[in-house]
RNA sequence: GCGAGCGUGGCCAAGUGGUUAAGGCAGUGGAUUGUGAUUCCACCAUUCGCGGGUUCAAGUCCCGUCGUUCGCCCCA
């Protein structure tokens, strides 16, 4: 072929399914606003050294699925995979951390993976993500959480379900590796290939092997929860209980590992059985360590990412896009009413109308069936007769009522027009 | 990175070696030079993702390539 093609793995939002984002952009700025999360836009891309040192070495992300790239001055940059280390970065760069200095931010915006794309998964993804810096009580845990949850539930979303654990500090996660490395070991030849590779490399991330046999031995290889040290264990009680008082349900996972290196302590998923291979939605917990890692003062934190594209692959199964709202389709035919066609319409968006004009110069009766079909509430028609006169037909497309007034009247009567608008918005709703 | 499936107009598709590439939706023009429905007519793929090969003959078989889908790895 001779034109071009989105590269693999990435793909274009078109017109219906680009209301489902806006609608969720919406809905978390106000979530978001109402919690005092303020937004943060960092780059789109770092310097390769901020996400080998902040997610880890030897995690997957770092190791083969980062876009990696050198600039004109053989800087090495990389493509964000994910943004808390970007975060992060931004807040040690402007002292936003420091003893007792609390700050609660939200991000949203592409993020960019090597991978093989499958449903739910591509190269260029959305991340809609909250950070909570600078605070060491388990409510900022649970508050972060309840943030996530309360938004799944005001897109409309249940059959949802979390899954809690803590991989504890630093020393119990060690202490639990040495553990977990013990138990296994006897069992290495029957672990699945890649879990005998994990083995050495990275031995809790065997507990979610999705091979039969692997899963079989693990069910019975100690817990990380019998690991915790008193403190651990006594911090993660107090988030339970304060998601328990928050009415948020979950189920203790002990076997549920992150990916990325710079958790501590409270690891959660939310999952949906609807999504296939890729069932998590949201992802997150607390990194006590990372700020200080990246060379910024030790500062305890937590936070999430929810993957758009995820949530939205739910959010098309639940419910039909929300439409556009428009107020009048303006048809006119003939040169002089054609011009006044074009001003009226700019003077009615200045009143803050939504307007379509039609440009076509086609029949009457052509223009007439795209106003149907543009879901306006209401058909301006301007034709010779109309231009002569400086009138206008008003037709109403719900009831099909019609009437003839003056350009100048139309204009004048905007509380009028709003309030009839406002009606047949709501026979639409009442028929749909 | 690995394994398997798929690729026909804007969308959904029939076609499984013989040729003039069905059909539906959408679109455009007209019947109807000023009113949304219905109906009718016409137009809408020198070509089947792309490149090469086999064959008298290829959308149909083979190879490669690109894209896509599902899974693995991994993650949101």
């Amino acid at each position: 072929m001779g034109s071009f093609q989105s590269p693999r793995g990435t793909r274009d939002i078109l017109s219906p399914e680009v209301s489902y984002w806006q609608w969720v952009e919406a809905t978390a700025r106000t979530q978001f606003a109402q919690a005092a999360y303020r937004e943060v836009r960092t780059p789109i891309f770092e310097e390769t050294a901020l996400f080998a040192r902040g997610i880890g070495e030897a995690t997957d992300v770092v190791g083969k699925e980062m876009y990696t790239f050198p600039d004109r001055k053989d800087r090495s940059l990389t493509l964000r995979p994910e943004n808390t280390a970007g975060v992060v970065r931004a807040c040690i760069q402007h002292s936003l951390v420091a003893p007792g200095n609390l700050q609660r931010l939200w991000y949203c915006g592409p993020m960019f993976r090597y991978e093989r794309a499958q449903e739910g998964r591509q190269r260029q993804f959305h991340q809609l993500g909250a950070e909570v810096l600078g605070s060491a009580d388990p409510r900022a845990d649970a508050e972060v959480i309840a943030l996530a949850t309360d938004l799944l539930q005001r897109l409309g979303l249940s059959n949802l379900t979390m899954a809690l654990n803590s991989v504890g500090d630093g020393r119990d996660r060690q202490a639990y590796r040495h553990a977990l490395v013990e138990f296994l070991t006897p069992y290495h030849n029957d672990l699945d290939p890649d879990s005998q590779d994990r083995l050495s490399r990275n031995p809790l991330r065997i507990l979610d092997s999705k091979d039969l046999r692997t899963q079989a031995i693990v069910a019975d290889a100690p817990s990380i929860l019998d690991h915790l040290s008193p403190d651990s264990k006594s911090f993660f009680d107090r988030v339970q209980q304060s998601l328990t008082d928050l009415g948020i349900a979950f189920t203790l996972n002990s076997r549920l590992v992150r990916g990325l290196d710079y958790y501590t302590h409270t690891a959660f998923e939310i999952q949906s059985s609807d999504l296939g291979a890729q069932a998590t939605v949201c992802g997150g917990g607390r990194y006590d360590g990372l700020v200080e890692q990246l060379g910024g003062p030790s500062t305890p934190a937590v936070g999430w990412a929810m993957g758009l594209e995820r949530l939205m692959i739910l959010l098309q199964r639940l419910q039909e896009p929300p439409a556009m709202a428009l107020d009048f389709y303006l048809v006119s035919r003939g040169a002089a009413a054609e011009a006044q066609a074009l001003q009226l319409a700019q003077q009615l968006r200045r009143q803050d109308f939504a307007v379509e004009l039609d440009l076509s110069g086609s029949a009457f009766g052509k223009q007439f069936k795209r106003a149907a079909r543009s879901g306006a509430a209401a058909c301006l028609v301007l034709g010779d007769a109309e231009a002569e006169a400086q009138t206008v037909q008003l037709k109403w497309l719900t009831s099909g009522e019609q009437l003839s007034l003056t350009q100048v009247e139309l204009l004048e009567d905007v509380e009028g027009l709003r309030s009839r608008l406002a009606l047949a918005a709501a026979a639409l709703a009442t028929s749909a």
